[in-house]
DNA sequence: TGAAAAAATTAATCTAGATTAAGAAATGCA
DNA sequence: TGCATTTCTTAATCTAGATTAATTTTTTCA
């Protein structure tokens, strides 16, 4: 299983075997059930996640009690919490299963101690980032300009198949709109 | 003056001074006067820039002519359109100085080499990556979670003196309201 | 397989922030 | 120094999306 991680690593960056062999047995395994957590708010964020199969939400609960999904993870994507991670701060993110999933995990000492001497892994880590980044730019730019109807048009073009797999209230979250405005915007389409 | 650099870069990693001084020698200087651009859109980007002294702004124009300001830059931060300069794609985003400024600039081919040889960069550029993302992260959190008024009080008291240091206009679009909506909070804290 | 829980829909009312427009203050520069 | 341009403010009106609440549909699992 650890195979598709390699995999992924090697779209990006070439280490030696050695480098990638050293770094994978670092990993270890975990499996969550529909509805768990892997970070729960008020905890540290020990761990990176790299997700093998299933799909995660990344939420806080703002001060009205309303749960807020700033993030999604599915196969291929790394997951975690940066600020809890990195810091060493207490999260404010949740972070739960929205399906039965699969993860390798990796922790912060651990993960420090291979980028102090992996060049190629760090080029890995940095190539993800800038992806990230850019994702994120995107997300601010879209968030500036577009209204929440054409906000779940883009959402939904780029990402037809994801739209099925969780609740609609979920991705109204995410979208930053309330599950009865969607609806009336998917009411409007069918009309 | 590329001291102000190499003390960045020493903050986070321990480059050997070789590794660092051929970095140092890859990096041109440009000085630019308010108004002026870095990047304009529809051009591609083709430097990251290290803010030496001065302040710019990111943004782009909708459909409807209007100015968003997406991010801003000032000393000691890098600075680049990601996608653009990355994608090797056409920029939407404009950088334009919002003071008389200076900074030090690296092609992607340059950086690129540099990047496929040393461990401390890598690690140099990860390090910054992550803050970037962790800073993304915090304020797609607040963009859910945050009043306009609310917005507003925050990035004062995170920025206090950055708040004098642009025309209020702009702080408006970043901050994702109108100059008039800006106006009336302001208003109403005196009062 | 059917009752309980979870999720989605519909509709009425409400509000934060946008829009427009016109005037006042700053700022820049000849 | 003064005029022109840029920036900021005020106020009236308008609208996208929130809120609340009642109803229906779908999912779960004993």
């Amino acid at each position: 299983m650890k195979d598709q991680l390699k995999e992924h690593i090697l779209k990006f960056v070439t280490p030696s075997e050695s480098e990638l062999q050293s770094f994978l047995s670092t990993l270890d395994f975990e499996s969550i059930n529909n509805k768990e957590y892997l970070l729960k708010e008020g905890q540290y964020c020990k761990y990176q996640y790299f997700i093998l199969k299933g799909c995660f939400r990344a939420f806080f609960v703002n001060r009205k009690g309303v749960e807020k999904v700033v993030n999604f993870g599915i196969e291929n994507w790394w997951l975690t919490n940066f600020d809890s991670f990195i810091n060493q701060t207490l999260s404010e993110l949740n972070i739960q299963a929205a399906e039965d999933s699969l993860v390798l995990k990796i922790s912060k000492e651990k993960l420090d101690s291979v980028l102090k001497h992996s060049l190629e892994l760090n080029r890995y880590f940095r190539i993800i980032l800038e992806k990230v980044r850019i994702a994120d730019q995107r997300r601010i730019q879209f968030m500036y300009n577009l209204s929440g109807e054409e906000l779940y048009d883009v959402f939904y073009e780029q990402n037809p198949d994801f739209v099925q797999r969780v609740p609609q209230y979920m991705l109204a979250s995410y979208l930053g709109f309330t599950p009865e405005f969607l609806s009336k915007i998917r009411g409007k389409k069918k009309a």
